[in-house]
DNA sequence: TCTGGGGTCCTAGGACCC
DNA sequence: TCTGGGGTCCTAGGACCC
């Protein structure tokens, strides 16, 4: 039996969520996000407005818009509400990205019907939209690849199937830019070597591909073909995985352009705090720490250290990042409008450290974990710690934590 | 219309070790 | 005294995704 992937992609999340939650939003045009669109509802798109797009722009194409903040917090609940459902139907659900996911149906009685893939995504859509009140947009294929360029056609509500055989003319009627993982810079590139469409890129072949774009054109190769990238030598089955351990956490913010040292490392503390804090939820632990800046002016600069050993601890991740900012703001006296910080190369806690070790880690990490405790029970916002008392007063503060200028994406 | 907050993966030079 | 080659880690940055 052929492989068969479904891929789900929840239709205007944020926006949709606001209108859940406010039902006298119902059929008004709404975007979600500060600065540029996040999300807007199929009313906001009819006039106009597009994700990505800047607030002003979208205000001035459709002025009745509904501009709301959104809640990262209460958007999860619903993701993983969906993610339930869909799991339901079929054994393997991988969660991709804030709103859309891939289910494996490789197993199924239901592909044994003519048409019973795209009747198993019919259920699925119903329960999904019982479940949460959202609406959902379904492709399926033979690969992640294929599956998600179907859902493309099947938005809003939708479901498209590419049927085993059809593949090469699915891809066929669409152009290079289409495929996934070909952005601005590729399709530019494949432009000028007059490769419009995917029929064209197939004509190329696989070591010109290779030598052009290096890795990049190996998974060019194959996604003209239907297959995923990252396949290497040959094609493989496509991979759905319900747990993809994640190479990195990390928390960032714009704001009002400051140089003012005490604000920034102010927040600099605060986004580590939080991502130290998620860190030692998943039971992990970083080796490396770097620090993002972008200034007025649009540059940006980011810097990366590794720690001899690997930590959970925020103060010692926090020591790392503050000598890193520092030398960022001394490189360029520019207003900063933008700060991040990322803790990478992850490890598992345990098993980490020998036994000798482990024991003093215990002792000197019970301050964190005591902490964590706290703010589980009371609220992450009901402890402040060292540099992150500098935003009291310049932000608002409540039970969560700040309330930093992108609340439906920022945890 | 110069703009969000997450992420992933790749490249490439240099350090360092054997 | 000058010279090899391979592996791995570190570091900065770019492209891409939603």
């Amino acid at each position: 039996m052929p492989p068969r992937i479904l891929h789900l992609d929840i239709d205007g999340f944020l926006a949709s969520v606001e209108q859940i939650l406010d039902p006298a939003l119902k059929g008004r045009p709404v975007a979600v996000g500060s600065g540029v669109v996040a999300s807007r509802s199929y009313e906001a798109k009819a006039r106009g407005v597009e994700t990505a797009m800047s607030m002003l722009e979208a205000r001035r194409r459709c002025p009745e818009l509904v501009v709301r903040d959104g809640d990262a917090q209460v958007v999860e609940r619903f993701r993983q509400r969906v993610a339930e459902v869909l799991g339901d139907f079929v054994p393997v659900v991988e969660v991709c990205s804030l709103d859309d996911m891939y289910g494996d149906l490789r197993g199924l009685v239901e592909l044994r019907q003519p048409r019973g893939a795209v009747e198993l995504a019919e259920r699925i859509r119903s329960a999904v939209r019982q479940v949460t009140g959202l609406s959902v947009s379904q492709g399926i294929g033979s690969s992640r690849t294929l599956a998600r360029m179907a859902t493309c056609h099947a938005k809003p509500g939708g479901i498209l199937e590419v049927p085993v055989g059809e593949e090469m003319n699915f891809l066929d009627s669409h152009a290079v830019e289409d495929l996934p993982g070909v952005g601005r810079r590729s399709a530019e590139l494949l432009h000028a070597l007059r490769l419009h469409k995917v029929s064209d890129l197939r004509r190329v072949e696989r070591e010109l591909l290779r030598q052009t774009f290096g890795k990049r054109g190996e998974d060019l190769f194959w996604r003209a073909r239907g297959f995923d990238a990252g396949l290497g030598a040959e094609p493989r089955e496509p991979e759905v995985a319900a747990t993809v351990p994640s190479q990195s956490i990390s928390r960032e913010t714009s704001f009002e352009a400051s140089d003012c040292r005490d604000f920034l490392f102010g927040m600099l503390a605060y986004l580590l705090d939080r991502a130290a804090t998620e860190l030692r939820g998943r039971e992990l632990l970083a080796k490396r720490v770097s620090l993002r800046l972008r200034f007025v002016d649009g540059m940006s600069r980011e810097q990366q250290r590794s720690l001899t050993q690997a930590s959970d601890r925020t103060d010692e991740l926090q020591e790392l990042a503050r000598s890193l900012c520092l030398r960022l703001l001394d490189e360029r006296r520019v207003l900063v409008r933008l700060l991040g910080v990322s803790l990478g190369t992850l490890l598992p806690r345990v098993g980490a450290q020998g036994e000798l070790f482990a024991a003093e880690e215990e002792r000197r990490g019970g301050l964190f974990a005591a902490l964590d405790r706290v703010r589980g029970r009371h609220g992450f916002g009901k402890l402040v710690l060292g540099n992150a008392n500098e935003l009291l007063g310049r932000l608002p503060n409540g039970d969560q934590g700040f309330r930093l200028r992108t609340p439906s994406l920022s945890k």
